[in-house]
DNA sequence: ATCAAATCAGTAACAGTTACTATTTTTATT
DNA sequence: AATAAAAATAGTAACTGTTACTGATTTGAT
């Protein structure tokens, strides 16, 4: 049976009012502002559990530590590979990959889970100012 | 400048004839028989830049640890999130996903990273065994 | 054969995360 | 409001996967 906590309440609130995708050090140290004796086993705790009933998501990119996502519908990220800075993306439609990828396969295809990399605005605005024009 | 080493070259034919992703530690593992007192440092050291010359592929699923791939050519791959076991998928012509998750974006997408998953063919026919039919 | 650069084995250190324990909070029941 | 069981907590230790360090060995150009 799931109880109420406080600080689970604050993890929540904190990432529903952020687009920059924290990781878990992150919503630790400003969680810590209202909780100064939050332990980081607690909000890693609260992290996983909101992921797990879908309240929050978890983004494993592979590099670096876990991130995480206030908004639970399903959408697409961005990881920039100049700053490291991870972006939503407005996608739709892209579901169609799943039957591509099953044509040859002899299993099923449930799902996937993709993410795509380049340059994010501000760094592409800011390569542009020092290119020809 | 890179130098000839037979631990190297004895890790890239390891993976050449496997097709099952395995992790370091099981490189390790196996690349003991012949070298008895190969270590893990090395195993990873040459993992890392057979990947960086493009001998090789990392990968890095979110779970666990990551897994490497003796084919160097571009492909996806399968997860089964039964028995988890990773597989290589034929799919071709996905590249016009970057294209669409570009339009309402203002950087810009140069490549993605996707993996599917679901139930792989063993799991498949094992499960249809108990099924109704 | 010489010798600098690369690689090695062995081991310590590290990052990110999870697990443990004794205490405190929550909440249903009185 | 008081009680009590279940859940959550803070604090800390432990763990997993990986990287960094060190002094010895191997490689390959001269």
């Amino acid at each position: 049976m799931l109880k109420y906590s406080r600080q689970r309440e604050a993890i929540k609130n904190f990432l529903a009012n952020r687009y920059d995708h924290p990781t878990a050090e992150t919503v630790y140290t400003r969680i810590k502002d209202e909780f100064p004796n939050i332990s980081l086993g607690t909000v890693y705790r609260n992290l996983a559990l909101l992921a797990e009933i879908g309240e929050i998501q978890k983004l494993s990119t592979g590099f670096g530590p876990d991130r995480f996502d206030g908004r639970p519908e399903p959408h697409y990220h961005f990881i920039c590979n100049r700053c490291g800075s991870v972006l939503d993306l407005t996608v739709d439609g892209l579901d169609h990959i799943n039957v591509l990828a099953g044509q040859d396969f002899g299993g099923e295809i449930e799902g996937h889970l993709a993410y795509f990399y380049g340059k994010c605005p501000d760094c592409k605005q800011e390569e542009e100012k020092f290119s020809t024009h």
